[in-house]
DNA sequence: GCTTGAGCTTCCAGCAACTGGAAGGCCTAT
DNA sequence: ATAGGCCTTCCAGTTGCTGGAAGCTCAAGC
């Protein structure tokens, strides 16, 4: 199967496929024109790729992964102690998003949002509180 | 004023205040030393990057602001339509990280996490739904 | 005067995870 | 034969820094 099919298979863009390869996640056997040629099983890697990636693991997470995943001896407490620390990690960068949407609709709140060049939001930017 | 000094009082790293000036967000004068010279204007502006980008704005949102700063006849209504596009794009992140956070808690809690190889996390990344 | 150490300079490289584009080969159909 | 669409490789750019090397300057201590 030639790449382009490989891409609508597993919903990535043919530059990330091929970008896969040289970061050795897939490894492709080559038609003799040269082109790469992917098997089920390179599919099914691509499409765990897809997967895992869109759940916001990183590449080396991935990669972890996807050893686990050919595993057959795995143990199920190892995936789930990488999904547990990724949980860990969301809720750290939910709470941060939280803190600075706070700060910002407060900033935004006590602006006039008129035409006057008097504005809260650049006061506190520049360090003048409560002027 | 050198740029270690300038560091401290804006709490920026110095190699952070060359980069901004490697993109232009600020132009300090030279001693005749070759050193950078820094001028209070500089460090009001380096402060207002410090602020401006620990509350998530990009450094072209920070390009933005600073001329808005600069400008005594701003509408303070253009500052806060920054401000409120910036606050729809956080509320965006936390949306999806959300929903990144429910899919994988529920994967975790369907997973034994003993050292079986059965596991339900790596079944979903496989795309084996409900087996 | 000399050395030491801190602080400054420039430049180059690398991080993550792709993405875009150029130059060219291949394949199929008309 | 030619057009187009797909494929190949390679190089560069994205964002926002950060690390490190090689070398200059400055102030203090002996």
């Amino acid at each position: 199967m030639n790449i382009g099919e490989a891409a609508r298979q597993s919903e990535l863009p043919p530059k990330t496929i091929r970008y896969y390869e040289d970061i050795a996640l897939v490894k492709p056997s080559r038609s003799s024109n040269g082109y790469r040629d992917y098997s089920e099983n390179d599919i099914h890697r691509l499409r765990f790729l897809q997967r895992s990636r869109s759940l916001g693991f990183t590449i080396e997470e991935c990669r972890l992964l996807l050893s686990l995943y050919e595993d057959d001896q795995r143990a199920s407490a190892d995936v789930k102690a990488v999904a547990n620390q990724k949980i860990i990690e969301i809720d750290h960068k939910i709470k941060e998003l939280r803190s600075l949407r706070k700060t910002l609709s407060a900033l935004a709140e006590n602006c006039h949002g008129d035409d006057k060049p008097d504005c809260p939001i650049i006061d506190d930017l520049a360090g003048r509180r409560g002027r």
